[in-house]
RNA sequence: GGCUCCGUGGCUCAACUGAAUAGAGCACUUGACUACGGAUCAAGAGGUUCCAGGUUUGAAUCCUGGCGGAGUCACCA
């Protein structure tokens, strides 16, 4: 009976307003296997909490600035002769990422030299040439030198401009992009406020610090002694302009768990500094991806890179499409949609499925598996439900969803079915609640399989009589419905044909 | 070393926060298309929940102590 008009666990607004932040990656290198760990959580999570009714804004703050980006811009100026991304024909993202690379390689022979010259490894990071070329275009940047200015905004464009396209292939996107290079002065002033109110203290040096020793934590660095800004400060700054621009009731930061220490600082020294907005932050802390051999190590040349493996898992999709042949008559439009739709729907589910929390193993073989608990299992109950419809020349859109359950007797694979689906909003707020997108991911796996059962033992077309059709053609329908609901809240799409 | 987190069949993950026979998937074994799509379904085998104590009517879950692993404690981000 509930679902007559049934919405599908749909809320409406609550009244709360929430920003999500995602992706916030490093505009020196591509993105890798780790973020795309981040970014499908958090658009998933965001997805999640529309449905329960927030209004949520997806932010993406990007860190555009600080020594990282300058050592790409070093290598590129010593080594680059000028080349650029659409010379090379690369993604922007790459072709910087390379020269990062570049740099480390140069900048590691060089500290060995000095270390053989008897220098101690300290020393020697510091005194490294290319390490002080680095410094010395920071130190520009920061003094709005004109032509580091313009190189630095060359390069990030190029990164940007490869980002957007992973972006858009993840079919993800963001409301709203923050720069760490236009938030950094606003954490200054933080930090300037601080100090008057006797919070933070300056050091001999001239090093600004707060002392959190009474809550637990350490001593902590908000300024170094040249005054200029760290991690901290730009992080201050960043969640007083959102609440400024958004007025949210809570902000969400998506970031790896190896920063649980820096959120709790964060939190706890804006709390301090009595900002309202404080006590609405809250870290949505992930684990870090792991390979079967190990952690990526971008040293060891371990990092599985993102468009890498988005190409990888499509590919894949292809070949097994191919060889199972059921959409020959596909065009070569609907071909490239549908390898898209199951390759990056079977990452997008393999890394979402398991608790965010929790630290996972990504085994690519086992990734590229499409049987079990998988998204190209739920799709495949999808589409074959789709071919059920086409079979009875029915429009999935114009059939009326109008369970009388008073009249009928359920057989129990019907029943199981009815009861699996009843569990969709409950999935759906302790998802919210948990803010854990992993619920979702096994309830959609649930309900394809307790259907499959059904399925499987119950014909529809040659049901015992009209009713008992009605009602499964029904119960098809809704299934149909809450998969493509459930998956698209964890961004991924639903076939009607594989 | 201090603090935090983790340890569940060969592998990857569950277990409604203390409940009854610890559940799935992969891999393995065996069966099912003259039935709407076999990327499916049905069945089997596989466990001392890292170890040792403790609390409890009851522990994978809570406490103590080990062992093993991870993260963090930066004038990196």
């Amino acid at each position: 009976e509930n679902y007559k008009n049934y919405d599908f666990g749909l809320h409406s607004w609550n009244g709360e307003k929430v920003m999500v932040e995602f992706s916030s990656p490093n505009t020196n290198k591509p993105l890798h296997l780790g973020h795309l760990r981040n970014i499908f959580l958090g658009y998933s999570y965001a997805k999640i909490l529309e449905a329960c009714g927030y209004d949520v804004i997806k932010a993406n703050l990007v860190n555009d600035r600080g020594i990282h980006i300058c050592r790409s811009m070093v290598a590129w100026l010593n080594y680059g002769e000028g080349k650029t991304p659409e010379f090379e024909g690369i993604k922007g993202d790459h072709f910087v990422g390379k020269y990062y690379v570049k740099f480390n390689e140069v900048y590691k022979r060089q500290i060995a030299d000095l270390v053989a010259g008897g220098m101690t490894e300290a020393e020697a990071e510091k005194e490294a040439p290319l390490q002080k070329e680095a410094v010395e275009m920071l130190r520009k940047w920061e003094n709005n030198d004109k032509e580091a200015v313009a190189l630095w905004k060359k390069m990030n464009d190029w990164v940007f401009a490869g980002f957007d396209k992973s972006y858009d292939r993840m079919r993800v996107s963001f409301d709203k992009i923050y720069r760490e290079s236009e938030t950094y002065l606003l954490g200054k002033k933080l930090v300037d406020e601080g100090l008057e109110k006797g919070l933070f203290y300056k050091k001999e040096n001239g090093s600004v610090w707060t002392d959190l020793s009474e809550d637990g934590l350490d001593e902590k660095l908000l300024l170094r002694a040249d005054g200029t800004s760290v991690y901290m400060t730009q992080d201050l700054g960043t969640a007083q302009l959102k609440y400024d621009d958004y007025k949210i009731d809570q902000s969400i930061y998506v970031i790896g768990d190896e920063q649980n220490y820096h959120m709790k600082v964060l939190k706890l020294i804006l709390q301090k500094l009595g900002k309202s907005y404080a006590d609405g932050i809250y870290h949505l802390s992930y684990g870090m991806v792991e390979l079967p051999h190990g952690k990526m190590k971008s040293r060891e040349g371990t990092v599985v890179d993102a468009d890498d493996m988005m190409s990888d898992m499509v590919n894949t999709a292809e070949k097994h499409t191919e060889e199972l042949g059921k959409v020959r008559d596909f065009s070569e439009e609907e071909l490239k949609t549908l390898y898209e739709t199951l390759g990056l729907g079977a990452m997008k589910f393999y890394l979402l499925r398991v608790d965010p929390k929790k630290r996972m193993v990504f085994n690519p073989e086992e990734s590229i598996d499409f049987h079990g608990f998988t998204a190209p299992f739920i799709q495949y109950t999808h589409a074959r439900i789709q071919s059920i419809f086409r079979k009875e020349n029915i429009q999935p859109q114009e059939f009326k969803v109008e369970i009388s359950a008073s009249k009928q007797i359920f057989h129990d694979y019907e029943k199981q079915v009815v009861l699996q689906l009843e569990l969709f909003p409950q999935a759906l707020l302790e998802a919210c609640d948990e803010r854990n997108p992993s619920v979702v991911a096994g309830y959609c796996y649930e309900l394809a399989k307790t259907f499959n059962t059904f399925y499987n033992n119950l014909s529809v077309s040659n049901a015992e009589s009209e009713e008992k059709k009605e009602l499964r053609l029904q119960l098809c329908l809704i299934t149909a419905k809450v998969i493509k609901k459930g998956m698209g809240l964890l961004g991924i799409r639903v076939p009607d044909r594989m």
